[in-house]
DNA sequence: TTTATTTATGCAAACGTTGGCACAAGTGAT
DNA sequence: ATCACTTGTGCCAACGTTTGCATAAATAAA
């Protein structure tokens, strides 16, 4: 970038050794005070930056995480960014983000990407169409340290960060039965994702608990998790087809939510009159909805620092670390019109 | 990153020099089949990733591009970073996302930051609070690409991209004014930033030619872009406080619009009765808010691609690039039961 | 056979930074 | 005046990769 000033154009012009100038910018080590200033002031009045390119060569350290999610255009995530910034930027570290769009074979070329710009650690929410965890069971056997978030695997033994997805399905299908719904359908992702295994062992766990056993027809999956609106579009076709309708739909993430309640609305279906409605988002503004949207609310940006603050603590470890957290936040209820 | 397989490891294994070794992968040069193949295969064995760092510290070029944005929790810059990944990614670039938050202090810490990493180009779109552009110039200067999306400054020649804000501001306008409105204010963000100046243009263009003069007392600025809420809140107090209130809002951001949107109706103001609405806003379903929001609608995702094409272009150009383009991509008008 | 030419490989320096080791000069204790 | 430290600096190799130049071996032309 630029023909930058390095630091041996300091020490020709000052004629001292690249060692010395090195140690009086770090201010390490011992170097007189005369020198020391000479220094700064010559690489102040050049605009002298180090080249971190060099020193990462150097150090085999970057500061710089890696962040593998599946979509940056989604409120959950665009969240969670904004959470692992947050801390990243105050601990000094880079993030390099790299989205898979669901897709396995991205999700492993990005992986080769941030391996080869030697990130100091990785925080990953799992791809859907990914099942061969090898990829990163060879990084983490290498000694990368990597956090996972949201989308978890049980396979690879180190920390996460995950919602209470379970609780939160929990609560919300609870709510949907304490308002007299007993016909509840569940749109959802693929059933390979943690989160989707979670929030409908909520589901589940509700309707039993009410006398209820939970019907397979009522529940939906969306392989591509709402990425192709027309995953939720036969889904929904589908459940109004049945000879028992739902009376209420519990959507299981912010895009299929979404998509939902537009598919609904074109088809001029009363909410929650004629079908009650509830999900997973992560809108800033479910209230503007028609109706107002009861939503389940994930603390995104509450993950992206918890996980973003358990990887640095991997990453600056002094001994290996063997003892591994699964943090899990409080998912949120809120209740609105729509259900 | 992990304790990785490097090409003098693999001459020595095999009893070659390093450059035999570094050629053989690279497919250039002189090489004898046998050899290629002895190389390749070792090197696939053992997982050999060259070291990006390396090849970037020799070669002075880090395929990767730094992008220097305010928000990227918010609908508009997140289909723009979907849209800056969607070509970097195919011409195998590395995209390192900032966040200036608007604040200009940390702007310039982003830029320092992706200075040190050798970016070879930067993608900006300026912060709310940013009037000194002297970093910029500088590293412009000093030959690093840059190229300026939607918040963009004329005092740096280079390529740009924007959303023809003062058409679609017009376009809004004009709609608002032939269904009746005749006090039409505009909450927008802080005044020196190019949208602001664009969309304010538009929206005085429309009403002069109407022969109606815009009123001061209607336009209400946001500093911060509407990062705070408490200042949209301010604006809309004072607008209908005036003894004139307006009878219909024009919002300047995406912010702005939900802000907006849902301020009016904590105070149960019936939208469009009382007060019509139009709004810039690239959330993805406008028509699922009571009352479905006419918007003005960015081409993000486009924006993104665009800019981030002209940018490895100048990144990939031979000459020195002197002839610069400003795009400027249409922005829609789509009327909904808000106004 | 000798010389010229091609082909495949090796050597070593460079990118910018750091840090171990060495060493000269200075200080203080004996 | 000698010895033992301390202080401030310099030298050089290393991180992993690339590349211009040199060179050995093989082939072709004389």
């Amino acid at each position: 970038m630029g023909d930058a000033i390095t630091i041996k154009d300091i020490a020709k012009a000052l004629g001292m050794s690249y060692s010395t100038v090195s140690r009086a910018l770090k201010g390490s080590y011992k170097i007189s005070e005369a020198t020391r200033l000479k220094v700064k002031e010559y690489a102040d009045a050049h605009h002298y930056r180090p080249n971190l390119l060099a020193q990462s060569l150097k150090s085999k350290k970057s500061r710089s995480i890696g962040v593998l999610l599946c979509s940056i255009p989604n409120n959950f995530f665009a969240e969670v960014i904004n959470g692992i910034d947050s801390i990243a930027y105050n601990k000094d570290y880079h993030v390099i983000l790299t989205q898979s769009l669901e897709s396995y074979e991205r999700e492993i070329k990005n992986l080769e990407h941030l391996a080869g710009r030697l990130v100091d650690g990785l925080l990953v929410s799992l791809a859907t169409e990914t099942t061969d965890l090898s990829h990163f069971r060879q990084w983490h056997d290498s000694g990368v340290p990597i956090v996972f978030f949201d989308r978890v695997t049980d396979l690879i033994n180190t920390h996460k960060v995950v919602v209470d997805n379970a609780g939160g399905a929990y609560k919300a299908i609870q709510h949907l039965l304490e308002n007299g719904y007993r016909k509840i359908a569940h749109i959802t992702s693929s059933p390979n994702l943690s989160i989707t295994q979670e929030r409908l062992e909520g589901y589940n766990k509700a309707l039993l608990e009410n006398g209820i056993s939970p019907n397979p027809d009522y529940i939906r999956y969306c392989q591509h998790g709402g990425m192709l609106p027309e995953e939720v579009e036969q889904a929904i076709e589908q459940l109004l087809s049945l000879p028992h309708p739902p009376d209420a739909v519990f959507t299981a993430s912010d895009r299929i939510t979404i998509s939902t309640l537009s598919i609904l609305h074109k088809r001029g279906i009363r909410i929650p009159q004629q079908l009650a409605m509830a999900g997973f988002s992560n809108f800033s503004a479910p209230e503007l909805f028609t109706p107002p949207l009861t939503t389940v609310r994930q603390p995104a940006f509450e993950m992206g620092r918890a996980a973003t603050e358990l990887l640095i603590q991997l990453i600056e470890s002094k001994q290996p670390v063997t003892a591994f957290e699964k943090k899990v936040l409080p998912a949120e209820l809120i209740i609105r019109a729509s259900s």
